[in-house]
DNA sequence: CAGTATGATATATTAAAGTGTATAGGGAGA
DNA sequence: TCTCCCTATACACTTTAATATATCATACTG
């Protein structure tokens, strides 16, 4: 088959994961059937540059011509732009659930600024979503939530807020420390990049 | 859709007459017979991947997805990179005086891995060679590597590396306008919002 | 003028991309 | 358990990209 077009492939599949969407809803956004992307995935189909860039947009990837010659230095940019590391797609699934889960607590009316705050604190925890190694925190944190859901408690709802908010600390400690799992490391990092 | 599709094609014509290249002889190289190359530049045919990889490749191009927000940025570096050569001499003669100096460094063993990361480094910015438009700071590296020499300081070292980098980032960034990716929050905003 | 290269088309054929619909199997929840 | 949602896959069908071959007009050139 053809190599560069399952770099391709992987390369779509990826972006797509890492955007935390469905075969389905990327159906729906770049209007190629769920078939079809699957097949794409993992068929090593030929695709059709109309395909290509449909799914490509639907991704906010453009498909672009490269001079050889520019490849490393493009490799190196595109890396500085998403080098993002990728969450888990359990940890996506486990975030996605509780992001589902706190509409159905809203819908009870406990306490509107409580839940307010549980919200923020949980925009706050999802901003450290690629940093998540394991899912047991999350899942205990949606434990805490049933019982808010059952009971119906204050108290157990602000005590998920605080949970939430150590696990984001955990979280960031963690990926201010050890992120680069990378070996020799002087006392600076030479591969991080120091913009922003 | 048909509007990427025929600036690829665009792309891929341009590229070929740039190299000199009849539809024939292009033809030969991508294994495509004319006929098809003719029908892709100009009458709005939709590629396949195979097609335009194989005609990419024969012109020393390489196709890529690259993700939106680096797209301003790449296009500075390819624009760089066909329109000319376009390195000053200057800016030219000052990396390969760091380069032969690299090596000179290199052989005065201070330290393996903090040499490796130093050239890993010092290539990533190579790449970028023809961005550069003054050669100040390539001299300040320059000066900082001689007190490696002199001193064999170990420190001054990992500082040119610094240097380098964020020499680089600023090379690569000048095309782009950054928001700041979502990320990695710093440790300081932490605790801010412990409510309740 | 004869010889030659280029690019645009034409035609017939084949291989396969893409569509639509439907479904099987896995995982996680209620 | 039953129920969603996910992905992979199947099938019949339409469309079209790609090939092979050939022709034609337009240059340019010795």
């Amino acid at each position: 088959m053809a190599y560069e077009a399952e770099k391709l492939a992987a390369a779509l599949k990826a972006a797509r994961e890492k955007k935390g969407l469905s075969q389905r809803a990327l159906s729906a956004r770049a209007g190629v059937p769920q078939s079809h992307i699957s097949k794409i995935e993992n068929g090593g189909v030929n695709l059709t540059v109309s395909s290509l860039t449909a799914i490509a947009n639907a991704l906010d990837l453009e498909v672009a011509l490269i001079p050889r010659k520019a490849a490393p230095a493009v490799r190196t940019i595109t890396r500085g732009v998403e080098d993002a590391p990728k969450a888990s797609p359990d940890a996506r699934k486990e975030v996605a659930r509780i992001a589902k889960q706190l509409d159905h607590i809203k819908a009870l009316n406990i306490d509107a600024s409580a839940i307010d705050a549980l919200q923020r604190q949980f925009r706050e925890l999802r901003q450290f979503e690629n940093l998540i190694k394991n899912t047991d925190t999350l899942r205990h944190i949606r434990e805490t939530l049933k019982t808010v859901e059952s009971a119906g408690g204050l108290r157990a709802l602000q005590e998920a807020a605080q949970q939430m908010n150590s696990f984001r600390n955990a979280l960031a400690h963690a990926g201010i420390e050890v992120d680069r799992p990378s070996l020799p490391r002087p006392a600076y990092r030479l591969d991080e990049n120091n913009d922003e």
